[in-house]
DNA sequence: CAACCGTGGCT
DNA sequence: TAGCCAAGGTT
C-alpha cells in the first residue's frame, strides 16, 4: 500500500484491511476482485491484485507465514527491492540496507551535499546506505527507520525543516550553503487529466461500484473518445484487473 | 534504462 | 494554478 502512496493515506485503509483479512490466508481465500474493491481509491489497483497474488503465494509456498529472507520475499508478486528489505528489516529485525525515496534524499543532502538525489540506482543506493548502516542488528533496524522518518518529516522534498533537524550540524548540504540542484532534469510526470491513467481509473471505479457486470454501453458513457477508451479497457483486461463476463460485459477478477 | 501505472494533498 | 510529489514494481 505504501508504494508511491503517502503514509497518511494508507493508514485508515490498512486498518480496515487487516480487520477484514488479518492473515495472508484470509486474503488468499477471497477472489482477487474483492481485494481490488477494498483497495478503493488508493491508486495503482494492480498493487491490490499483486498483494492478493502474494497472499496466495505465501499461503501455498510458505505455510501462510510471510518469509523472512530477502530472496524469498523478492520471489513474491509485487515485492521488489525496497519492500523485501523493509519487511526483512522492520518486521523481522534483520540487518539489511533499506532505501526508499526518503532515504535517497537524506543521503543526497546530508552526505553528498546535493539538494536532490540522482535518479534511483539499486547498486549505488544500496552501497551508499551500506556504508552508513551500523554494525549491530538492532541499531541497523533503527537507523533504517530513522533515516526514512527524517526524510519524511524533516528533510522533506519541498520545504525541509533544516532549523529543527537533528543532524543539521553534520549536514554537508547545509555546510555548503544549500546549493541548488544542478544535475539532470528528472523525468516529468505526465499530466493526469486526459491520460490513459484517468480513463483506466474511471473504468475501475465503475467496476468497483457494482457487483453486476458492467456493460460496454456504461463504459462508453465514461469517456467520449473511443480509441482511448478501448485502449484503456484492453489494458485493464491484459492486466487482469477486469475480466470478460460475456459479450460486452466486464467484472472484477473472480478467480 | 525509460515508460507506464492512480489518486489526492500541497504549494 | 499547474505542477510536484508520495515507505515502488514490472515490463
Amino acid at each position: 500500500m505504501l508504494q508511491q502512496t503517502p503514509v497518511s493515506r494508507v493508514i485508515p485503509r490498512l486498518e480496515e484491511w487487516l480487520e477484514r483479512w488479518p492473515t495472508p490466508a484470509h486474503l488468499a481465500a477471497v477472489p482477487p476482485g474483492e481485494a481490488v474493491r477494498a483497495w478503493a481509491t488508493l491508486g495503482y489497483p494492480r498493487r491490490a491484485l499483486w498483494l492478493h497474488a502474494a497472499a496466495v503465494e505465501i499461503t501455498e509456498r510458505h505455510g501462510g507465514l510471510v518469509p523472512e529472507d530477502v530472496d524469498a520475499l523478492l520471489g513474491l508478486t509485487g515485492i521488489g527491492d525496497y519492500t523485501a528489505r523493509a519487511v526483512a528489516a522492520f518486521a523481522y529485525g534483520h540487518r539489511h540496507p533499506v532505501v526508499d525515496t526518503n532515504t535517497r534524499r537524506v543521503i543526497a543532502r546530508a552526505v553528498a551535499g546535493q539538494a536532490e538525489p540522482a535518479p534511483p540506482s539499486r547498486g549505488r543506493d544500496l552501497d551508499a546506505m551500506s556504508a552508513l548502516l551500523p554494525a549491530g542488528r538492532d541499531e541497523a533496524a533503527r537507523f533504517n527507520a530513522g533515516i526514512m522518518e527524517l526524510g519524511a518529516v524533516v528533510c522533506t522534498a519541498k520545504s525541509p525543516r533544516c532549523d529543527g533537524c537533528p543532524i543539521r550540524d553534520l549536514c554537508r548540504w547545509r555546510a555548503a550553503g544549500y546549493p541548488a540542484y544542478s544535475g539532470p532534469r528528472k523525468a516529468v510526470q505526465k499530466k493526469f487529466e486526459g491520460s490513459d491513467r484517468q480513463v483506466r481509473g474511471l473504468i475501475m471505479a465503475e467496476l468497483r461500484a457494482t457487483r453486476h457486470p458492467v456493460t460496454d454501453a456504461e463504459i462508453s458513457g465514461l469517456w467520449p473518445e473511443a480509441v482511448q477508451r478501448e485502449r484503456a479497457l484492453t489494458g485493464l483486461l491484459a492486466d487482469g484487473l477486469a475480466v470478460s463476463a460475456g459479450a460486452g460485459l466486464y467484472v472484477l477478477p473472480h478467480e
